[in-house]
DNA sequence: CTGGCGAATGTAATCGGTTGCATTGAAGAT
DNA sequence: ATCTTCAATGCAACCGATTACATTCGCCAG
């Protein structure tokens, strides 16, 4: 037994035909005729020939593939953005590598920007190197934004998301609302929190410095945020707090409640996203819904008709959804 | 400006080498001279060289590139072992493609499985059929597995896990124990069923058809058999559940609350995973942790060995862990 | 009967590197 | 002084497809 893979020379050789005939049979079967065609296709199944790729990438100066750059693998908030982008890249024929930009370093990531690696980028991290970017493969953007990088945005309305949360807290009477942010100099970060301070001003309400906490975006910066919310005056302490996402409203709620605190009665709380089980904790959390598997969708359905040619550098803003559940109500 | 990217004889002319020569220099720095190593490094330096993929690749007869299958990219479970995968793989030179196996047809995963394309895949869906992966390129299952597939595999002891789950809630004192299966075929099923059987003849302890919901690992399939079990007598109903995955303990937990039931004082459960959240919900669930981030790097890590030659075709059995939290106590 | 045309196919260049083999020249051995 | 040996480098084949251009042949119009 051969272990050889059969190359398009085998094939021509068995049909008796050149390997461009063969070739053209493959690729654009009306040029051969109908004698040729059936011969080279007996001969392709005989030696179970199929083309190797990178012989033909090599020719057609592509890749066939699209790099998404993801600020944290392990975070499940990319999965379904992952996803989104998958259920359009595969059945457009290209295929989809992943690659953690904690993991890669500054000099990889210029490997990921190479036309010879890849033939687009989907970038979900903010905080990447605009000039690293530059004038290389077609990139665009999803969720996440590079300031200085000029290339189609897909992503919400962060500011007017977060005056939806505001508002929502505002409207159930709540009259002392803080924040918990995301990681400083993350453009989500400045976004929801200007947004937060605009909603909140135009409401008339205040916002002191002891209403915003640090955090970001994890877990346990949320449960750092209630520590110091708990240490704050019960009398002077928001009622209200709306949070950058919903793993720090997690974290945020576990801790109250391991003080003996009741969500909503004691304090309400709005995250972001809307992650997969957040629907389900106790109490069900009253969240910002991201589409995420959209995003993911229209990202790269935006990347290909770059590819096809077809410009259009403005950016797309996907709806958000305010979704109530049990985590917010009127203050004491 | 020129937009043609510089090739290799580009460099050479610069250089005044030959193209064999600038290649060496790259690869094989030894080889040269020290003046002639530095002349081409210049050279390099000012075209702003960077060597074509696809013809290396070509030419070296590889791809650079590792295939992971995923059964189902949105699933955040994935996201962990993902992670792992592409901490090892993106050190080691290799890109991470991705592919998530319900939108791949059957004709698309052979093309997966091409050495044209990926040097290796990782399996993590057990129900793809094994002929397809077949003397193809090196594989190496993870998490799941396909039964008949000869294939290294890096997974944990299911029927184990399982049995250390139904002996703790044996120990706590339950006498009728449940279990909600995951989907029927499935491999991790029909394991972490098994175990559970086992342990509980071992334990003397019945098991009957009314105690053993079905499932599909899904946070509603979870919800539904909270429901089946709601309708059951609270008599001769388990005073104690086992479910094969985190997600659907969210969901029958999340139901049994909804209907003024008190989790664990009117019913225990285990989940299994330890996904993310799950520590931060409440009850926070008492579940079996999997070492997921290890599993994606020791998978990786055994086709990083396949792949460079060293054979080693036994299994890796990672190891689990009983994480008691709050979901599980003694019986009323 | 011949030139023109188009369909079908072959020839060979090409994509952009890598590498086996040949060549050169200088140092070291005899 | 001649032979080896080896470091440094160039030449050209090669990886495996695609495709521009050339060629062949049959058919039809003039």
């Amino acid at each position: 037994m051969k272990h050889d893979r059969p190359k398009i020379s085998d094939v021509a050789r068995m049909a008796g035909v050149s390997t461009a005939t063969v070739s053209r049979t493959l690729s654009n079967p009306g040029l051969v005729s109908e004698d040729t065609r059936a011969a080279v296709q007996a001969a392709v199944e005989a030696t179970g020939y199929r083309p190797n790729l990178a012989a033909r990438n090599l020719r057609h100066r592509r890749t066939g593939g699209i790099v998404a750059l993801v600020p944290n693998l392990a975070n499940p908030f990319f999965s379904q953005i992952l996803s989104g982008i998958a259920s359009v890249l595969g059945p457009a024929g290209y295929n989809l590598l992943i690659a953690d930009t904690r993991v890669a370093g500054a000099e990889t990531l210029l490997d990921y920007a190479e036309p010879s690696r890849a033939d687009g980028l989907i970038i979900l991290d903010g905080t990447l190197p605009a000039d690293a970017l530059q004038g290389r493969v077609p990139v665009v953007e999803a969720c996440e934004w590079v300031p200085g990088l000029p290339a189609p945005r897909v992503k919400i309305d962060n500011r007017a998301a977060a005056g939806m949360a505001i508002n929502h807290l505002a409207d159930l009477g709540h009259q002392r609302i803080g924040h918990v942010a995301g990681p400083r100099g993350n453009v989500l970060t400045e976004a929801r929190l200007g947004g937060t301070q605009d909603t909140l001003r135009d409401r008339g309400l205040p916002f002191p410095a002891s209403a915003l906490y640090p955090g970001d975006f994890s877990l346990e910066s949320g449960r750092d945020a209630a520590m110091l919310w708990l240490a704050q005056s019960a009398d002077t302490r928001p009622t209200a707090l709306f949070l950058a996402s919903d793993a720090m409203a997690c974290g945020f709620i576990g801790e109250v409640q391991r003080h003996g605190l009741v969500v909503p009665r004691d304090v309400s709380v709005v995250g972001f996203d809307d992650i997969e089980l957040i629907a389900h904790i106790s109490p069900p959390l009253t969240t910002i819904r991201q589409p995420r598997t959209a995003l993911g969708r229209v990202a790269a359905e935006r990347l290909l008709a770059v590819l096809a040619g077809q410009i259009s550098p403005d950016d797309t803003i996907l709806p958000v959804e305010l979704v109530i559940r049990s985590s917010t109500a009127r203050p004491k």
